[in-house]
DNA sequence: GCAATTTTTGCACTCCGTGCAACGAAGCGT
DNA sequence: ACGCTTCGTTGCACGGAGTGCAAAAATTGC
């Protein structure tokens, strides 16, 4: 269910052995949500389902709920080896907005929706979630820095970080509202909304009555 | 220490005393925390200091930390009132802008600030953090709806609202990382970096290098 | 195969969060 | 002031969350 890694490291069975044994988890909470739905499950319930032990799960995740957040944490590894291998030359929000698209290709955007929508339900899915983008804020900013080097302030780095994740966050928003979830273009939808979000941030929010093209709007370059 | 609402509108006893329980427990909780440090009290100890059952605080709130997000939802409540208060014909960003310094004038910014710091070393009071900040988003959401009317599209409300967000947290981060805790100067120092960040957002983050002046740079007119 | 290291597991314990029913205080009509 | 109604508070009990600790099992290096 969840990606392998793709660099073919040597990995000892340690290694290995935890890497599964986190998937499994994940997997199984994953799968309960599915089912029950948020915050109506156990954490002995996971632990049956991924056959390990109840003290085992807590070795792994702080609650329930962060077993959810395994697979944005996924995404922003797989999007981050793509914008480090973009050419240092590319404009910032046009590497930014590749980086993006080019992990969708891989991954598929339909659990991350899946998961949003099940965090409206939940409040402390809802929190993990936060936390999980906070995180990946964080990395972010990592690679942004070793892109943009120390020109550009902390203040800077941070400020535009935190834009990029928060306009994605509100594509979400607006297609969990708008899309149904059997919708069959659903993940298309969202992609093309996140595009939107991310060009009216580079544009700095310059046109209020932008909507969603039923085509995915091409971009201009800039920035 | 928590400020008493200002429309001395006829509350009878019923609500008044719903008032000051929520805010005897808001305040017994700040003040454990300054103390012995987030995350390292019990309710227990909460309700002890508040004069209130154990069961009465899980009437008011749903975990510990939460009790420490009173202070900036009546910040929003602030905000949110000088916002309604501007013309309407005032540039958007300036509006938003101006209502947070209005505020700020008021209220002042270092128990947030003391806030933010705390989430650093405890998780569970960043997720709660990160969730009164969405909270807020959305409320803010609105009165901008109230404002820009039909005309802007639900996506680019939304992105708008959770960018100034994510600015004034970048803000935030900053400040807590550049300026020690004793600083003399820390609340303008919070402002100051606050404005920049709007005003990056604002520009579309033309300017990487944009660094914080000694000073509170002067913001010129636009959008 | 053996010793060292790392991970899993069971156990025990505290604290969290909530349903429920009894109690007490505020509102309200007379 | 009285009773009646409504709403908030409290105590109790219970299942589940999360953690320190030490024993057991698995992996590694020799």
């Amino acid at each position: 269910m969840l990606k392998a890694n793709h660099h073919a490291e040597p990995l000892g069975r340690r290694e290995q052995n935890k890497i599964d044994t986190r998937h499994a988890i994940a997997d199984a909470a994953f799968e309960l949500a599915r089912s029950v739905g948020p915050g109506a499950f156990t954490v002995d319930q996971i632990v049956e389902r991924a056959g390990v032990s109840r003290r085992t799960f807590f070795n792994y995740f702080p609650s329930a709920e962060d077993a959810l957040t395994v697979r944005m944490d996924l995404f922003i590894d797989l999007a981050l080896g793509v914008f480090e291998q973009l050419p240092a030359n590319e404009p910032l929000f046009g590497a930014i907005i590749r980086a993006f698209t080019e992990t969708t290709r891989m991954e598929g955007l339909s659990q991350h929706g899946e998961l949003f929508r099940m965090a409206g339900a939940d409040p402390d899915l809802l929190r993990a979630q936060l936390h999980s983008w906070e995180r990946a804020e964080a990395r972010i900013g990592e690679a942004l820095r070793a892109r943009l080097g120390t020109a550009a302030s902390e203040l800077y780095l941070t400020a535009l970080v935190g834009c990029v994740m928060s306009s994605t966050r509100a594509a979400l928003r607006d297609w969990a509202v708008h899309t149904p979830p059997s919708a069959s273009d659903s993940g298309k939808q969202l992609e093309a909304r996140i595009l939107a979000a991310l060009t009216m941030l580079r544009d700095g929010f310059a046109d209020p009555g932008a909507l969603i093209a039923p085509d995915p709007p091409d971009i201009p370059a800039r920035s």
